[in-house]
DNA sequence: TCGGGCATCGGGGCAGACCCTGAAATCCCG
DNA sequence: CGGGATTTCAGGGTCTGCCCCGATGCCCGA
């Protein structure tokens, strides 16, 4: 805080009411002023709607549907041309949802709760998003990299592709997808690297790529 | 807070530093005094040895192993003798958790971040407790009442199984899993056939098991 | 005390998954 | 016609997952 400068006013949204309290105290210990603390994002925007507000700090998930609610105020913010920057946290490090929130455009931030170790960092990403900066969790960063560009990923599919990628989602091994699409196992062996290539399944010690790939599968349903 | 009585004095143990924050301001807003605000259970034993603590707020999940820390620093007050009353808070609704926190007797709570919707909740829970009284969550003992026992596979597994397979329904490899677990990928193995056991996964050549275990534990939620 | 359950881990072996390389056929579009 | 996309499949090689066998240690209850 530069002496000689007013407060900046931040208004927090987080339906958890332990986190609003400790957001709310660490933003004020830091010398921020919270100008409101509330449990939804329709009601954070009635408040950036009244003026009074430099940063809004919101959760992601919250009612009514415990989806993107932060998300969806962020981008209703931008679409009324408020410029009020916005810092969303998160539980999980999703980078559809960092994606979406770097696209509203500048004076925006998207960090993990967990990492939020420090007080500090909480209020310098208030203070680089209300400058018009971004702020974005480097493990984010890092998966946002790794993830190639485009669409929905299974929309890069072949429909052989997915129906190869469905069956290995009921459980069926690659001898049993060759059985029940009457095709040679090594086919399926090409289909099923193909499928991870597509969905820019990178090969690594720590993860097992056919897992992911299903979870993509059932994520996307 | 009864006119006349000194402040309860609380520690409180939280890796997550917003938690933590929100938790210690509750409190003090509430009237208690909070006398320590650590990350780990190692921490919080220490403080409460020392004296001065009337009653310590405990995360369940923290450093070293990110496993049942909480429940462990209960365990270990209880035989050191130790009266202060524990408050146990938890992401997650876990019937074995509860279960354990009430065999560790009187002067012993449970209950979930995110139902702590109102500060009184959290600051009648301390009282509560510190009075030798017990505070478990409504929701959770909705599922120790209906819980069957053996009927669901899951619940076959130990503790140890589940936070394996837990991992392996996020992707992980075997040497991934051993890694976050700090465990040995032998170690790992046994586990993973261990729970393919017990979830009766016959070997076929037409399955591909680890995903079925994959898909019987995201069923299960 | 003993046995069972649980957790941990090692050596060794086998099979499937994955991948590289190569090939062929069909269809469609510029 | 030629090239790209899609589909199909083979040989060969590597690595991980799975499993068998073995072992140790701790805790708890009979």
């Amino acid at each position: 805080m530069q002496p000689g400068r007013p407060a900046l006013r931040v208004a927090v949204a987080d339906d958890a009411m332990l986190l609003r309290e400790g957001i709310g105290k660490v933003l004020a210990d830091g010398g921020l002023e919270v100008v409101a603390s509330v449990s939804s994002g329709e009601e954070l925007a009635d408040v950036v709607e009244k003026g009074a507000v430099d940063v809004a700090v919101l959760d992601i998930r919250m009612p009514p549907h415990f989806r993107d609610e932060g998300i969806l105020a962020l981008e209703r913010l931008r679409e009324s041309g408020s410029q009020v920057g916005v810092l969303l946290l998160s539980m999980y490090a999703t980078p559809e949802y960092a994606m979406r929130a770097l696209a509203a455009g500048a004076g925006t931030g998207y960090l993990l709760k967990e990492r939020v170790s420090e007080p500090r960092t909480l209020v310098a990403a208030v203070e680089t998003v209300s400058g018009g900066g971004s702020v974005v969790d480097p493990e984010v960063v890092a998966q946002l990299i790794q993830r190639p560009r485009g669409d929905e990923p299974l929309s890069r599919l072949t429909e052989r592709e997915l129906s190869v990628l469905e069956c290995m989602a009921q459980g069926n091994s690659n001898a049993g997808i060759s059985r029940q699409l009457f095709l040679g196992v090594k086919t399926v062996e090409t289909h099923v690297g193909n499928i991870m290539q597509k969905l820019g399944l990178k090969d690594s010690p720590d993860n097992h790529r056919r897992v992911l790939a299903v979870l993509a599968y059932l994520g996307s349903r």
